[in-house]
DNA sequence: GACTGCATGTAACCGGTTACATGATTCG
DNA sequence: CGAATCATGTAACCGGTTACATGCAGTC
């Protein structure tokens, strides 16, 4: 999936900045299992507007350069609906330094191994309270990403946000019940060594 | 941590062609948290040798390409080591187009949700199947990498194992208690519409 | 005074993927 | 009979990251 069709996606949510997009992908809805940064963002947005899928306002501001609100175009829409009947999605790819680095933990010295598993556990922790979908990003006048015109909420995105706060605390209480259990371990099999 | 780093770590549990090290980022050890395809590998392996980090022996065969057998060097070893006390890891990242796409469930059919949802859950199964690190690989003769040369488990490589399995199970049983939800609350959400 | 947030944009660079080339064997 | 497995290797290509350029406002 290339950032243009995430791009597409983004707006699917209502009008945004090529700035308040890559928040979203960065903090936001799409945080827990997409990335995109501002140098692919922008081309892409280029792009689009180009191809007729999306159209900017501009609006002026004093001391900043202007504000390009981008909105999806009604071919943009159908654009996008067709990608998403079509593709075939590619393969989940979840890419971890810290749990590469701990296969090796009989390597390394204790502090270390438990200050990656405390990394680890912080990253998890920012990520779930991220992606609450009851915090409903708060005072955005026009109703957040989460909730169709009507104020409903959208099932898809509850689902999704669901499960990623589900593998978050599991990952979370894996570390609670195993962190200790793991040192112990390491301290014998370093003992055993010697 | 590029390829060549990745290479290093996966010959730490002893030697291996460039093929079954990408078995290991495939199918084995590594495959639910790092990737890496043999069009990366075979160029790491050669610069890695260049570099005096690892060392091949080359095995004749019958009717295919010399199998080389590559092995660290202590150096290499050293090396390894040097980075994964140096290396502050780089940042998560999941990417999941299945969940992208089921974000926006409202606008596809039904049938479509649910076969983007099994397969979800399907890649799940499997990739909770091939982590389990009871199964040891079976059949090698050497014992399998996640056991030391005495038989011993490797702690670092359970605890990793274990982690990758409670989230598959984490995904896994949230997707039986909340599939049949999504689905039911997708058809009120729709009736509503029209 | 330094850093972060807002806000856009360009371009060099680089790493990795994809595809091609080669070829026997085994399994369904 | 085609597909997958074993086995290595090269190279074009491409997408995205990183870094740079610009600049003000607010906070620590």
């Amino acid at each position: 999936m290339d950032v243009r069709t995430l791009c597409l996606g983004a707006l699917m949510g209502g009008e945004a900045t090529g700035y308040e997009i890559r928040k979203m992908f960065e903090d936001g809805t799409f945080s827990h299992f997409q990335i995109a940064s501002l140098g692919s963002i922008y081309p892409a947005l280029t792009k689009l507007t180009q191809d007729g899928l999306v159209t900017f306002v501009e609006h002026e501001q004093e001391n900043r350069p202007d504000k390009k609100i981008y909105q999806l175009t009604s071919e943009g829409r159908r654009s996008f609906l067709r990608t998403l009947l079509q593709t075939r999605p590619g393969e989940d790819r979840y890419r971890s330094d810290i749990l590469f680095m701990l296969t090796f933990a009989e390597e390394m010295p204790l502090e270390l191994t438990e200050a990656l598993i405390d990394e680890f556990a912080a990253r998890h922790q920012m990520m779930s309270q991220q992606i609450d979908p009851d915090k409903d990003d708060g005072t955005d006048a026009q109703g957040s990403r989460w909730h169709d015109e009507d104020g409903n909420p959208k099932p898809g995105c509850c689902f999704v946000a669901g499960l990623g706060q589900a593998m978050c605390d599991a990952t979370l209480k894996f570390i609670r019940e195993n962190k200790q259990g793991l040192l112990d371990q390491l301290k014998n099999y370093k003992a055993n060594k010697s």
